[in-house]
DNA sequence: ATTATCTATAGATCTATAGATAATGC
DNA sequence: ATTATCTATAGATCTATAGATAATGC
């Protein structure tokens, strides 16, 4: 090879993920993401197809070990209201704890595009698996569905509050948003004893 | 005047919601706003000294009646339950009902722009009196900052959730949505006498 | 021969301004 | 004289491709 730095593609998806997040896709340059991956503006396209190539790596990346969890856990035999609490505490903190703020990626107009139909899916895919939990809740059933989406809206709603304030106490914001995601629903109040069970369904997937 | 029509500003406005809310700021063109206003590119600035500026108005539309109701429920005396109850229900319905999923607008990458920090300013001061009603409610005071991010990242995912589904049942979407908003603070569970308590608060003010 | 990069550029925009034009109000 | 529009365009990009180049692996 010709005189190429260790990992080329992962300092674009690194600069992507910076820019994209902060300014959004449109407005980000493929000079500019280029420019602070160390790359000339063409060399993208040796990595990458194009530039919505770029943004579709990146959500991949940011919903897969979620939904992976997820699968995990709507098949597991613990309270539902145990599994809600790990999901949404996972869930939340791989999304507030992510360099950058790729949460804010889930928001960008951009998503609705035809090429990013896979991580819509996936996305729906680990709203379904919000929906499981809460269903098995024992929540009315002509309930689940929109509380599903306020939960989902609530988890999601970490990226927003990322915006406005980055020096934010992610850890604080983690348990509290967990609390609130089983107040939401409103089967059950969030116990030390549930938020105790919930660590310990969390520990073995750890690694 | 020339062969004007009505009201061109007002056209130029109804587009740029349409286009702004579906596409986003940057993706979308001088060109094509002025297309679907029946304008000419050029003729955009004639109303309007810039792009930003169609952006501007339009945030500006949005968060000034939610503004102006959280200031006379702040100042209010029914219990803070229900006025934070009343806050969220008409809220979320504005955001909504409005035409064209204007609430998300407040997710584009844009409106960190320096130009549009008049609008961050009145976001801001929606959010602090949500923040007083919280703080009213009798929570924790070490609690009560955190809960209100996640009391206003809820009742702004309603543009997440509609964008999502453009189909939503926006009236059942409300209510569980100011009832979820009740239920996450924390402090109390929403009932019939709150609702209809809150109401009574807000059935003067829809004038 | 393959890999990873570079320079140069085609072709297509995009925003905003300059200056002309026509209708209305005084 | 003012208002609201238009045509034309300057000037600045932006994405993606073509083709050259140099280092490595066989």
């Amino acid at each position: 090879m010709a005189a190429n730095r260790p990992d080329a593609r992962q300092a674009v998806l690194e600069a992507a993920g910076e820019l994209f997040t902060g300014a959004g896709y449109a407005a980000t340059t493929t000079r500019a993401i280029a420019e602070r991956a160390g790359l000339r503006q063409a060399s993208l396209y040796y990595h990458f197809p194009a530039k919505e190539d770029i943004l579709a790596a990146l959500l991949a990346e940011t919903v897969r070990p979620s939904l992976a969890l997820a699968a995990r856990l709507v098949a597991g035999a613990a309270p539902a209201a145990v599994r809600l609490w790990a999901l949404a505490y996972a869930d939340i903190g791989l999304l507030g704890g992510a360099r950058h703020n790729l949460g804010a990626l889930y928001l960008l107009p951009e998503v609705g595009s035809p090429n990013l139909a896979h991580f819509r899916t996936e996305r729906a895919e680990l709203k379904a698996a919000y929906g499981r939990l809460v269903a098995a809740s024992g929540i009315a059933p002509e309930s689940a569905g929109i509380r599903t989406d306020l939960v989902f809206g609530l988890v999601e709603s970490i990226a927003v509050i990322r915006r406005d304030d980055p020096a934010l106490d992610v850890e604080a914001h983690v348990r509290e948003g967990a609390d609130g995601v089983v107040r939401l629903v409103g089967v059950a109040d969030p116990t030390d004893g549930l938020r105790a069970q919930a660590h310990r369904l969390l520990a073995p997937l750890a690694d």
